[in-house]
DNA sequence: CTTATTTCCTAGTTGTTCACTAGGTTTTAT
DNA sequence: ATAAAACCTAGTGAACAACTAGGAAATAAG
């Protein structure tokens, strides 16, 4: 039931993103000092959301990572599902899962299922603009 | 964010020994076999509920587990947390975790309490009760 | 055009957890 | 006495987590 450091690194970066936009694009080395954690492991977390489209990148000297859209377009829920690979709480919620041969008689799907709902009603709910500016937050 | 076999297979023995309950206590063999799962590994699931004494267990022959207290009176939530050791989705919001030295400069812990929130508001709020009558369930 | 700074890419590596398995001992109804 | 059950502890193989390592390619500044 736990969030990874993968997932909390994200969304830790992705805020810093979001906070210094406008100052340019925010390199890792900067992110990963202020943040006390490893730049080669937030590396790869920055290049799966830069994959996924969230992030832009820009190579080479003064380079780093920016926002490619506006924060609050952007949910919590997006980047702990590209980071964090899905948010249900069972495997066999996920996009990919296909159909479960104990499907009928599980009693317990529907109970998953509205948690997974509570989750992703949650994550979906909070955006970076929320995030950076916690006091106005709903979450709070 | 995933919920382990631990958490699955507990509640769902859990539930089959509320619906069982009246007809005398439900052997693990029995069990195991209606869910297609490996008995001793269920036994350390169940020995753990009866030793947080949610189960009541009855040793010997035509022994095994029954409820302790009234369906409705048992709810998702302490199942949960009992076989999946808590169900906070980061370690910092653990009980025993103590301080955590990034706490006031984290812009993130009020996120995770907010997550917390509503996944506990939502496994408390389900019973056994609930989950043996799915048809009346409000998570349905 | 060289150099420093950055992202990009792939492949280890170490420790922990998961999901069991194994082999018993003790208790109890028949 | 016997069979059926819970109880107890330890081991095990595979997967995953959380990094580490070492470079290649791009780019701005001098």
């Amino acid at each position: 039931m736990k969030i990874s450091t993968k997932g909390r690194y994200a969304l830790r970066f992705a805020i810093e993103v979001a906070r210094k936009q406008g100052d340019g694009p925010v390199p890792l080395r900067e992110a990963a000092q202020d943040q006390g954690i490893s730049m080669k492991y937030l590396e790869q977390l920055a290049g799966q959301l830069a994959k996924a489209g969230l992030l832009k990148s820009t190579r080479g000297a003064h380079g780093g990572y920016s926002l490619s859209r506006a924060p609050e377009d952007i949910t919590a829920g997006e980047v702990l599902r590209i980071c964090e690979g899905g948010t249900a709480p069972v495997a066999c919620l996920e996009d990919d899962y296909g159909i479960c041969p104990r499907r009928s008689e599980c009693e317990t799907i529907a109970f998953w299922e509205g948690l997974d709902r509570v989750i992703e009603d949650y994550v979906n709910g909070i955006t970076l603009a929320d995030l950076i500016a916690p006091e106005a937050g709903s979450f709070k």
